[in-house]
DNA sequence: CTGGCTGCAAAAGATTTGCATAACG
DNA sequence: CGTTATGCAAATCTTTTGCAGCCAG
C-alpha cells in the first residue's frame, strides 16, 4: 500500500504543501477530527493555511475515496483517514470518544433479501454506542 | 402502545397546539426529516409555528427518547418518530431515500469480546448504502 | 394565577462560494 | 507560462439563545 502523497499524485493532483500537509495529519488509526481540528493542526506546520483550503482538501479527498466522513452525533463532521480497510466504530456516549472496530469474528452484514426492499446494497456501516472503559469504571 | 400526546402528558408535559402538531408530523415508517421538513409541514396546521419552538420539542422528544435523530450525509440532521420499534436504515446513495429495516433474520449485532476495547456497548446502529430499486433500474 | 412555552430576532457554529493572487508542473 | 489551488472575506445553512408576552393546568 502506498502512502497517501504518492497514491493522489498518481491521480493527477498537484501536490502542494496545503495538501500535504493535511494528509499528514490524517495518519493512523482511531484518527477522526473535525475539520475545524485538521485546520488547527495544519496550522501548526503551515501556519498561513486556510480554513476553506482545508475544507477542499477534505471534500476533494472524501470524493477520491481517500478517507471518510464519520457521522457523529456533533454538528460538525469527522474525518477518518482509514477508508482502505473496512471498519466500524465504537463511538462512547460519554466522553464522546471514538474507536475503530476491525470486523474480526466478521458480524453477518448481509441483510436478507426479502428485508433487502430491493436495493442493490454497496456498504454496510455498523456504529456500536455505550462506554468506554474509562466511563464505565468512573 | 399509547400514542404520543397521551404519553408526553403522563411524563407531565403541557399538552400545547405546536407540541400535538409536530407529534403529528412525525407519524409511521419510513418518516425521515429534517427540523426544516417539520417545521414547514407543522405550519401547514399551524400558521404560526416558530423555527426555535420546532427545533426546542424536535430536542426534547430526542431527549425523552420519543424519536431518535439520523445521521445522514447532509448537514441537516433528520428525525425518525420509530424509536420504540429497533431497526436499522437504508439509504439510497442515488436519490437520497431512507427506509427502515426491521432485522428480520436479525443479522448478528453482537460484538465479540476481545473487539469491543472494554466497552460496555448498549445500542447497535447498522446503515446500509446502496442504490434503490428506482435508481437501480433508470 | 404562574411557571413553563412560544415567537421573534439575533447569535453562534459549520461549511461553501467568489475572486484576485500565488505557485505547481 | 497556463492552469489549478490558495487565502481571505462574505454568504449560506443549520441550530441555539435571549427575552418579553402568552396560555395550559
Amino acid at each position: 500500500m502506498s502512502n497517501l502523497p504518492e497514491r493522489l499524485r498518481e491521480r493527477g493532483w498537484r501536490l502542494t504543501a496545503q495538501r500535504r500537509v493535511v494528509a499528514e495529519v490524517l495518519t493512523g488509526d482511531h484518527v477522526h477530527l473535525t475539520a475545524d481540528e485538521v485546520h488547527t493542526r495544519a496550522s501548526r506546520q503551515l501556519p498561513e493555511i486556510g480554513r476553506a483550503t482545508v475544507y477542499n482538501i477534505l471534500n476533494d479527498l472524501v470524493a477520491l475515496g481517500e478517507i471518510r466522513e464519520v457521522s457523529t452525533d456533533d454538528r460538525a463532521k469527522r474525518y477518518d483517514p482509514n477508508a482502505h480497510r473496512p471498519h466500524h466504530h465504537l463511538i462512547c456516549t460519554g466522553c464522546g470518544t471514538i474507536r475503530d472496530v476491525h470486523p474480526t469474528a466478521d458480524p453477518t452484514t448481509t441483510l436478507p433479501a426479502p428485508a433487502r426492499l430491493g436495493f442493490t446494497i454497496t456498504t454496510t456501516e455498523i456504529t456500536y454506542r455505550g462506554l468506554c472503559p474509562t466511563c464505565t469504571h468512573p
